[in-house]
Order: structure tokens, then sequence, then C-alpha cells
DNA sequence: GTTGACCCTGTAGTTACTACAGGGTGTAGT
DNA sequence: ACTACACCCTGTAGTAACTACAGGGTCAAC
């Protein structure tokens, strides 16, 4: 390949983003599809490298391709107000702070339970009769 | 209905897994298929809601489907060890694990932007700017 | 020319659901 | 008997974000 011209493995290995997702980041529209050589392979250029960057950022953060794809859009648009950049990222550490709290609980009720785990028999079983149905009435 | 035997939907209300979701479950054989009515409705029985409000309280604690079905299968096993159970649980405990670092590494650094976000453009935004291209080297 | 790494498109699979579309059943009310 | 409505059925496809082939072409070094 010619310089200046970087083809999909160039952008996996600068990124660390799969040549696969690359692809499929371009099908969804998050990535332009780039100009082709003659033999059909993608010819990228720095400003591609950049973008795909900044998704995998975001995406490392945790923000959803459709919000990463408003930051994108976002980004382009210097003299634009910073607030929505401001309310994607609060809706989203908000988010985090949900799922924090739910996998909190989750794992302090799983702690609970294997705590009390014996070394018995499956009808001793604490774990299972934690998730066994309450009422056995015969 | 006639008395002692539950539609579908009498198991979706009592254990608030859906319809949809129930004959998922059947469909990849967590659940057996049950008796039919004359009007090809499903038949349940009290065992089944039973399975179903197990399976439901271990999707709960996050684990997942094979997981569920081991679980299942170790449950009806009264004699054996219960040291299988305990493997499957601490194994998903240590995921649990891992999931919440990755989780409060993602959250820190999120907040540590977030916090330096001001009030000015887009082409000032610390966000955008994290996001950014370390190296904008025109 | 050969070889091996890389590229291409198209298709399907992963996990755990979820949402129709189109049609049938059961029950209560009129 | 008819109507209305809630519920049931099967089959198909979609969700989010990838991921993994299959089969074939390209490129560069030897």
């Amino acid at each position: 390949m010619s310089s200046g011209v970087l083809t999909i493995g160039d952008l996996s290995k600068a990124t660390g983003v799969k040549v696969e997702t690359i692809r499929y980041y371009e099908r969804i529209g998050l990535l332009p599809a780039p100009d082709r050589t003659s033999g059909n392979y993608r010819a990228y250029g720095n400003s591609d490298l950049g973008r795909l960057s900044f998704i995998r950022r975001a995406r490392d953060l945790g923000f959803g391709l459709e919000q990463v794809r408003e930051l994108l859009s976002l980004s382009d648009q210097k003299q634009r107000s910073c607030e929505a950049v401001d309310v994607i990222a609060r809706d989203h550490l908000a988010d985090v702070d949900r799922k924090l709290a739910d996998l909190k609980a989750l794992r302090r009720e799983l702690d609970s339970i294997i705590r009390h785990c014996g070394r018995g028999t499956i009808g001793e079983c604490r774990i299972i009769e934690a998730l066994a149905p309450i009422d056995p009435r015969h």
C-alpha cells in the first residue's frame, strides 16, 4: 500500500478494533465507506483512523452505538453548545450507576447464599434450596 | 381451565416471566413441553411452576441459561455431592466481581471526564476532547 | 511461480430475550 | 346464537453489538 493510505488491518492494529467490527461500523454508518484501491481494498486516511479511535474510546466507556453516533455528530459542530454532549454523558453515567447498584445487590445476595453452602449433598444444598420454590407443600 | 391445571398465563403471572419467554425456555429445553388441552393450550402442573420459579430466581442472580440448566439437573440428584453446585456458584461470583471491577473503573473514568466539562462550545468540550485522537498533528 | 498474510462479500451465529402477524379458544354478557 | 375481549397458538424476525465462518481475490516477499 502506498504511503498515507491505511488498510483496514492498519486501522485494526492501531485501535484494537477488529477488522470485522470495523466493517460492521461501516455497514451501520458509524464510519464512512472509504475509497477503494485497484484491488478493491479499503483505502483509509488519517481522519478515518481518528474517527475510529473516538468510537473505540467511547465504546470502552460504555456508550451505546447510538450515543456514539450522536457524540460523533456533535463533535463536528465546533461552535455548538457543549450542553448536548453533557446530557448524553450524564445520562450514561446515571445508567452506569444503576447497573452498578443492581450488580452490587446481586453480588450481595449471591455471596450470602454461597457463604452458607456446606459440604453435603444436593438434598441439603443451601444454594439449591435458595433457588427452589419456597412452598414445597406436599 | 379445570382445577389444578395451569395455563401459560398463570405461570407468567405467578413468576413474572413473560409468556413469550416461557415458550422460549420450552424451545431451548429448559422447561419440559407440557400436555395440551383439547384447545391446544399448554396444561402445566405445579411442578412446572416450581421449575420456572427456580429458573427465574437463578436468572435474577445473573446465572446464564446454561448454568441454570446445570443447576436444574443437579437439583434433581439429591444424593449427589453439593460440590458441583458450589463450583458453578463460585465461578459465577468471580464473574460478577470482574464485571463489578470493570464497571467501577469505567465509572471512575467517566465521572472524571464529566467533572471537567464546562459550559462552552463543542470546540472546547472536555468530553469530546477526551474521546478525540490524542495526536491531532496537522 | 509459490506461499502466506491480508483483503473482499455474504451469511449466519452468539446471548437472552422480545415483538409482531395471523389465526384459534374460552368465557361472559346480551 | 352472537359478540367482544382476553388469552392462547405457531412461526418469523428483530434487538444490541458484535463475531465467525465460507469461498474467493489481492499483495508482496522469496
